[in-house]
DNA sequence: GGCATATATCTTAGTTCTTAGTTACTTAGT
DNA sequence: ACTAAGTAACTAAGAACTAAGATATATGCC
């Protein structure tokens, strides 16, 4: 039971140091892509954790504060779309919708177009909060990315935009 | 209303395509981290909906599968290993372990040297399931993320490690 | 117009965790 | 040996969602 390969594997799944490049053609080097999936989990865990102990010292979720934010940035918006924005199910933007209105950051407003729909609109309050509160969460997050360069967060960006554009087209809509 | 710049900020806290390089030392450079953080998340999301779909198709979650992953790479642990490899709290570890052993996948057993921890090991049947699913899983990973060639995944898990380190460091041990 | 189908939100029930606090045990100090 | 403090796992309560289905409205086809 010591023998094969294929038992105890260390996260690869073929071990041999032999035949580097180009595989069999099945077996497409699974090692690379299995190693970016876990340092890219580890990564998003370490960097959402500065996000969200940041977003907590002010009584928000993180659902939360992406939201304030997004009626912050581009003004009110049927719940339909806000949904879309931050992948939430329908009753999930309800559910989160309603905590923000309890807490007076955002109202109901009707759809004059079409009575099923609703718009999420900030008060006065939710405005003044998310300006208050927006800027050292921008540095927040730029500290917890401060492990690359300017220069090396750009190329992560272009590659992690592409990345996740094939991930979300393979995916159906 | 409109006059001032602060108003509507597409993100970006500064709009002025004057002054580029090296900005006043305070207000350094958001714009290229704010990105980075949510082109991040989103690939993240993106790729877990695969991961996830995959491990839910063996009625498994996420977090299930990577205790099954990490026993058998690993061979038995004691809970509190595996809540530190996998990132949960100590209630989450047993309420894992209590599902997983429900399930039939892994079974408890003491410690020889303190009676306080517990060891969880796979099962004959437990090492059979992940025996038995893991390889489509890589493969399903593997797919997720072939929007980027091997070369540039490699650089991707570069980056990665390295940012996910700073960030992991800077939040307290 | 009237009907079938699609869409926007809400409701209910259930899942997966976390937080806070407990129990049992271990280790270090005296 | 005895006590204080630390640690491992567990428990109870609750937070933050999801899934499935309900309701109300809209739209396109006949």
């Amino acid at each position: 039971m010591n023998s094969r390969s294929s038992d105890h594997a260390t996260v690869r799944t073929d071990t041999k140091p032999t035949r580097r490049k180009s595989a069999t053609s099945a077996d497409d080097d699974l090692e690379v892509p299995l190693k970016l999936w876990v340092v890219l989990a580890r990564a998003y865990a370490a960097v959402s954790r500065h996000v969200e102990t940041d977003v907590a010292a002010h009584d928000l979720t993180p659902m939360e504060f992406g939201i304030l934010e997004v009626l912050y940035h581009r003004g009110p918006m049927l719940l339909g779309e806000i949904q879309r924005k931050v992948l939430v199910t329908s009753g999930g933007i309800t559910y989160l919708v309603d905590r923000l209105a309890a807490k007076g950051f955002v109202e109901r407003q009707e759809c004059p177009n079409d009575r099923r729909a609703r718009y999420a609109v900030l008060t006065p309050s939710g405005t003044a909060l998310i300006k208050r509160i927006f800027p050292a969460h921008a540095r927040t997050i730029a500290q917890a990315l401060s492990g690359l360069s300017t220069r090396e967060q750009s190329e992560a960006t272009d590659l992690m935009r592409r990345m996740g554009l094939a991930a979300a087209a393979s995916s159906a809509k």
